[in-house]
DNA sequence: ACAAGGAATTGGAACAATCCAAAACGCCAG
DNA sequence: CTGGCGTTTTGGATTGTTCCAATTCCTTGT
């Protein structure tokens, strides 16, 4: 890693150092008190002003709006949350923001929060069950109302029933730990597999191969799905490689050892979009023509997927979606905690694009009709 | 968007409902009064240990620690930051979370937060200065300690006074509003692409374009640096094609119009990776060979650009290490908010592979001597 | 003119920590 | 035994809000 080269500042403006001439300064910042002497009614007037009560009286109410603009008022969280029973704050942990299918699902998130008004912590666990829990315990002290969690590999299943025992509403995304019920937010990664499998089948194919997966319950679902959707149309061949990892290096390097194989699949189910790229560059590495060759399909539908060469076949998942889902359900379970658990699962949905062989060349895709 | 599927709980646990049986319970929460009087020492003493305090007896901290484990005590953050200063928390706002070069600095941001203790609240302005703005409000609101700012397009200059006449610290990040001097980190986007410029030019290139910006200081200053690159090599030929936007689909429009002018450029300089994609896609699809009929040259080098075919050459702009400077510049600034004004700039990197030719076929990038 | 009743407003206590100045403690020299 | 000094410990005041019960204000009916 390279050092950073810090510069000082590269010009000074006149007379601009410390602290604006303006308002109040610093922090002997403006309180309800000071709002309520102004406004000439109590502090607890203002505190339902701020409230939006329908107590409060309209004439009472703008003049003490007005003494809030005039006096530059900051509302303060932090003091109201002492007294109150909410902070209007949730955790979102993910183990890698990086990686752009959880970055839609955050900006999920944080649309729908946004429009209630709260405001979340995100911290990105890098899959180290140590951090997730220091996360946990920083929110915790924080006394955030509810927690989005993409728990990270390895976690002690445990953790969801400690959350429990401390009131702390928990909704689990994506991944989940130990068994129902629990909150959860995410898609059917069983189904997506089956309905891959599906939509080969459909084009003709008998020889479908599953590569890619990583030990978590998405991985555990999508080979379920796989080998059920495979018994669900009596085919005998089935070739599962896991592998290690879900990149586009993965899908490289499986895709070139199951193509020499014999009988070499017809088709291959990629765990996600990223291992099916990895996959269409070897194919093309050893002078086979994706969609014609072997048919590829993906699952998340990547942005990238619809620019591939070719375009990539692809299950969508809808991340961001299944984001927004997930923060309208913490919310539901923060205004009602006691309530029943809610699975919010969001139906996948086929992408056709030209991976899996297009209407001019599907008779090659198509092996003979017996 | 279709609708999300509810489903009850999949399983009903024998009786897990309500809550655990353990310790306390609900909110009737531990405080340090509980442990005071459970350690037999004031309320003062065990906030001192908290605080790790170096004026507490030895002994008395073993008592002290020995009652917060056994009554699981925890921290209320809330109430410390409403006597003391700070509240260990710090805004982040960026304008694209999906956009995986805002994935890893947010990931850097995060790993250098989470060393010191500090916790960040983050926010997704889509480019939306009202959106950007609110979300500010409610830092305010939230006391936060900071602000990480990657500036929304057409966010209002006077915002960086604004925040400084409220006594918050704010750290600009990667785009940057009005003139120096201010708190910046990033990279030197007009040596980002000077450097490829300079690269082309040593391979030979003599017609060299430029694809690809948004109306922001990002990318001003990368148009900056290409023309001020031509100007010091002495170059007449110089095309700036800005479109609208930093996507494959705009790097695949805007080099097929090029390719078809007279003269061609013989060299590319895209304004992003993603750019890049694009305009190599294009050129393959004119039936041209990126590297060998048209050098092509991204910036910011991420992950893909490795595995693409070919290779992308690409200027490394290292978003994970400007995250990590930024949150560090931010604890410093807070740390002594009086301080000088600082930049931190990331140096640029050349990252060679083969979209500009590989030692094989150079030949045949380089035009003729004379 | 007065009581009743609803609408609007209010003061004091509570929340859970920190800060500060003062008190208690220990130890040793005179 | 007492004074002095340095180390620990401690109440009480403070922070800015919400909650609650009580009070005041304003109509309106008799």
């Amino acid at each position: 890693m390279k050092a950073p080269i810090t510069t000082p500042p590269a010009r000074e403006d006149a007379a601009l150092s410390s602290q604006g001439p303006s308002s109040q300064g610093a922090s002997g910042s403006i309180t309800l008190q000071d709002i309520a002497a102004h406004a000439k009614v109590s502090r607890s007037t203002v505190s339902l002003v701020l409230r939006e009560s329908p107590l409060v009286a309209k004439r009472t109410r703008e003049k003490v709006q007005a003494s809030i603009k005039a006096l530059g008022y900051v509302y303060n969280r932090g003091a109201a949350a002492m007294r109150g029973s909410r902070t209007a704050t949730l955790g979102v942990v993910v183990y890698d923001i990086a990686n752009p299918f959880f970055g839609s699902m955050v900006a999920g998130i944080d649309a729908a929060l946004h429009q209630e008004g709260y405001v979340s912590f995100l911290a990105n666990s890098e899959d180290s069950p140590e951090r997730q829990q220091r996360f946990i315990e920083r929110m915790r002290e924080h006394r955030v109302d509810g927690l989005l969690l993409c728990p990270a590999e390895h976690t002690d299943p445990n953790l969801i029933h400690q959350l429990a025992d401390w009131g702390m509403p928990c909704i689990q995304v994506m991944r989940y730990l130990d068994a129902p019920p629990f909150d959860y937010a995410g898609t059917d990664f069983r189904r997506v597999a089956e309905m891959a499998v599906n939509h080969l089948v459909s084009l003709g194919h008998q020889r479908i191969a599953f590569i890619g997966g990583a030990d978590h319950s998405v991985s555990h679902d999508r080979w379920l799905g796989y080998q059920a959707a495979l018994d669900r149309h009596g085919l005998a061949y089935r070739r599962l490689v896991r592998g290690n990892g879900v990149t586009r290096r993965v899908g490289h390097e499986l895709i070139k050892s199951l193509m020499q194989e014999s009988p070499r699949p017809t088709a291959v189910v990629c765990h996600n979009d990223l291992v099916a790229f990895g996959a269409m560059l070897g194919l093309r590495q050893m002078g086979l023509e994706p969609g014609r060759d072997c048919a590829v399909i993906g699952t998340d539908d990547v942005e990238e997927a619809e620019l591939g060469d070719p375009a990539l076949t692809s299950i969508a998942t809808h991340p961001y979606a299944i984001g927004e889902q997930a923060a309208r359900l913490a919310l539901r379970r923060i205004a009602n905690p006691g309530g029943e658990r809610e699975s919010v699962i969001m139906p996948p949905e086929l992408k056709i694009r030209r991976s899996c062989g297009s209407p001019d060349d599907a008779t090659v895709a198509t092996p003979p009709k017996d």
